[in-house]
DNA sequence: TTAAACTGTTGTCATAAGACAACTTTTTCC
DNA sequence: GGAAAAAGTTGTCTTATGACAACAGTTTAA
């Protein structure tokens, strides 16, 4: 049942089995549908997700309605609408699926309880946060300057899990372009 | 000497006069001129700074020679290389003083050390990462999807300082845009 | 103080990408 | 299995923005 998220754990950090089982004890299981909601716009955001299979993606809907990818996560990975989780404040994102999943679900309380407790623990979310920060640093650079085209083949590069798994529509919202201009985009390489 | 610093904690967390003391005491006092390179592409960022008075900013330049704004830090908050320090690879960031400035400098070894042995001190770097995230996922919902103008509104409206701080040239390369685009969307607001 | 360097403005022109629409293909789920 | 919905492709047209250049204004530093 949670082989999984005790290995996403391992590779973080160096655990007491003791301590493992306690830390996943407070994860349920969870299986959703294709295009289930987990965070809606305006509700506060409660729990943390470890995808065990499956993919969730993060997004936002702007003024024009058209919507930006925040971000994907695949399997063996972990994803929550963090803004909202970490501010308390309704969120502005949405958390979906985008196939059926098999998630492992952590509440608010349980998550900060295992954070003020468990250094370890801690030191899991410390790292997701780190790199998460890293990436979307490493996004701002990649896609604010670059043409649509440079921006197609750097995901190819360095993400191409996103292109093999995801739709069209929505990684063209994840590279902040129209998906008529992604499809035009592919054609010519 | 520290008064800033010292209050900058407090605002994150509630600490000790004591435990306050240790941590200030690793910070030395070094003064920038103006455009002072504090890490340079390739180096290993060592230093995380805390800014008394001054600006600094980090940026990435990309295969076409322009450079791309990763984020600003003005008085009273802290900033580094950051993907560097933390993965402590070559840094493919700049980290440079826009105006003379008067910093607190704090060492990778000593940083580490007060966050593994000083609760306080950890919990106020693990909120300096969460803000970093948040706001990085915050700009690239903002950036990615607008318009020039429409970006442009979005600074003067979350944060304006940076417009009557910061030279336009530097602003442009945070928005995404050269500085000819933001000197004519100016002009036509 | 003054020359040099840098910054910002404005113009023209070229082009990448958006909007919209028509159409085809694929997927979904009853 | 098949109807309906969704996703993807491709075309035309429009527009926002980049590239480049000339110039003006400002700052810097010797």
């Amino acid at each position: 049942m949670y082989t999984e998220l005790e290995n996403y754990i391992k590779n973080c950090v160096a655990v007491e089995d003791k301590e493992l089982e306690k830390i996943t004890s407070f994860f349920k299981p969870l299986k959703t549908t294709r295009n289930e909601m987990l965070c809606n716009i305006g509700q506060v955001c409660n729990h943390f997700y470890f995808i065990k299979k499956g993919c969730l993606r993060l997004y936002e809907i702007d003024d024009k309605g058209n919507d930006i990818t925040g971000y994907f996560a695949l399997e063996n990975s972990i994803i929550s609408a963090n803004t909202s989780f970490i501010l308390q404040k309704p969120s502005r994102d949405c958390l979906v699926s985008l196939e059926p999943s098999e998630l492992l679900a952590i509440g608010r309380n349980d998550f900060y309880q295992l954070v003020n407790t468990i250094p370890s623990f801690a030191s899991v979310y410390h790292q997701f946060i780190e790199f998460a920060f890293i990436h979307s640093q490493m996004r701002i650079y990649s896609f604010l300057g670059m043409e649509g085209i440079d921006k197609l083949k750097w995901v190819m590069e360095h993400e191409p899990k996103l292109l093999s798994r995801i739709s069209s529509k929505a990684v063209a919202s994840y590279l902040g372009m129209t998906n008529s201009t992604l499809s035009k985009l592919r054609a010519k390489l």
